[in-house]
DNA sequence: CTGTTAGCGCTTTCAA
DNA sequence: TTGAAAGCGCTAACAG
């Protein structure tokens, strides 16, 4: 029925062990036998077993993606680079998604470790910062990165965006372009990167010599309705801002929506301006100033540093990269 | 290093295979013993080898979903579903994402198959019209079930909405509002439902004894921009509809973005209807009447017809859900 | 109801 | 540079 390495064997003319390793790219095999199992391997068109690797061998062939993310942008930005990565590599991606609230959750992840013989782990945000995840990982002693985590970057393999340096940029952006009242909407508290955004914003207003005011930045929670609240509480001041920048998109959204239903011009009357891990944003509203958050190149370095690429490095801070969607309008003096 | 089932057959006190049958939850066991080997289960933690049960076995617990779309929010639906219902029956899920364009297609999916040995495999759209790969699945006799599957219904399992019920179920829900001028975008001409979609606008028109007229009926491709093209052209007549139609939500939210930008106030003066699969018309602008798509129940009920429930059926049609977000206005006499 | 024996298809180890 | 033998951790097919 299946083709095994027996029947390459037998059309090659070698032994198994020969076939095994053709397959694994070991050297010591001379160049005219690798050619004969080559071409019995494609003859045959034998794929060789996972599950027979993985017994016999230190290896399987698979790493896990691990996440408790709701949001299909994210989730499938993330999977796609994992994917890329390991596709590259040989390897096949299992997408693990979990409930890190659950009383299980380290005997899910071990579970699925044990099941599985994965070679690897990567964990997505916020499954990064659930500490029974992190506790059952380390005392496997098995591989794993985290991709944006919360907290504690150092502690293990980890990647991440400059979230300051992105956050600074766009309120430069918006200052040069005559801004001065700049209102700004914090992300969810429970994330790191909504420190690092808002510090970002306050260092580039300092640089201008701009008051930070705290009337102008309104808490958020990362999503659509939060958003549409903070602009609303931003844009009933006396002195409205002329600019709202956005920790994240859904709430960017948010604003965009609550804009247009008061009948307020953007960009004429206002600047709306967010980070962007999706199409979302765009497709809201095209003419909004956005910071393209590395998504998927984050998961793509932080599956290269599962397999050992990058080895020097604990971990890694990509470069944020600003993307002028549209051209925000100049203020009015 | 492993627990193994040797391991938990040496504390429970019997032989492996007793402690094989109780993991598989085979008859003929002994209450007491079963009880046994559980305790011995639960005290080491023990998680049985996939890798090892695919080898020994006929079944490896596995099985694929293979895809090739990239909405990121139809893909989640789809895992989402898919994953729910191999959760309850204790197998994993194989997330793979193809190149239905790709020349070694088929090969890949034999690869695939023949890797992982999967115990079946889900299709969803587009690659469930994709020859290759069904050619290639049915060479191999494998078990698979195609989600929302273009053409050929019949030919093998499939599950899929009621689509033109849906769309006449929503033409009628505007007719009922005054609405007599109703503009209907068409959907993408590769998809099955698009043909559906529209037959049921139509049937409905008939049904009410409204005359159906083409120059209200413009293409589309499902997408965004295909959908405020078609707007823009509707909204130019000099008898513009009071509604439209839309064959999908991204399309919706086309029109409501050109409706915005017309300064056109929704649903006053135009009332916007369209499919949903997402929340993504929901964040655009909530005044939309949609139906919602069952993406996610097309996925979990395609599912179990792989493991074999629901039998009898060769192909299941699901109802629709007519869900109207809010109160579109009635058209003034 | 329970146990014994023989593999599944590979890699590892060791020898040639 | 190649091959033979011994498992990896389970289940299938039998015996009892």
């Amino acid at each position: 029925m299946r083709v095994t390495i027996k029947d390459v064997s037998r059309v090659a003319g070698v032994s198994i062990k020969t076939v095994s390793r053709v397959m694994n790219k070991e050297k010591y095999v001379r160049d005219e036998t690798r050619r004969r199992v080559e071409a019995a391997v494609a003859q045959l068109n034998f794929s060789p077993s996972l599950a027979a690797r993985t017994l016999a061998g230190s290896r399987s062939f698979q790493i896990a993606l691990i996440y408790d993310n709701h949001s299909p942008y994210y989730i499938h930005a993330i999977q796609e680079g994992v994917w890329a990565r390991c596709r590259a590599e040989g390897v096949r991606m299992l997408a693990q998604p979990v409930d890190i609230a659950s009383e299980n959750l380290a005997q899910e992840i071990g579970g699925l470790i044990d099941e599985t013989h994965v070679d690897g782990v990567i964990l997505s945000s916020p499954v990064t910062d659930a500490p029974e995840a992190l506790a059952e990982l380390e005392r496997r002693g098995i591989r794993f990165v985290r991709i944006s985590p919360g907290t504690n970057h150092a502690i293990t393999s980890s990647v991440f965006m400059d979230d300051a340096q992105a956050a600074d940029d766009m309120t430069m952006h918006l200052i040069n372009e005559g801004h001065r009242r700049i209102g700004f909407i914090l992300g969810h508290p429970n994330h790191m990167a909504s420190d690092q955004r808002h510090y970002g914003y306050r260092r580039a207003l300092d640089r201008a010599g701009i008051d930070y005011e705290p009337d102008l930045v309104r808490p958020g929670l990362f999503d659509f309705a939060s958003g549409m609240a903070a602009a609303e509480e931003l844009l009933k001041r006396r002195a409205k801002p002329t600019a709202i920048f956005a920790s994240n998109d859904d709430m960017a959204a948010g604003v965009l929506s609550y804009a247009h239903r008061m009948g307020l011009d953007v960009p004429q009357d206002l600047s709306v301006a967010g980070f962007d891990d999706t199409d979302l944003a765009q497709l809201v509203w095209p003419p909004l100033t956005t910071i393209r958050q590395p998504t998927r190149d984050l998961a793509y370095a932080a599956t290269g540093l599962l397999f050992g690429q990058d080895e020097g490095a604990i971990h890694q801070r990509l470069p944020h990269e600003l993307m002028v969607r549209a051209s925000t309008t100049r203020v009015r003096p």
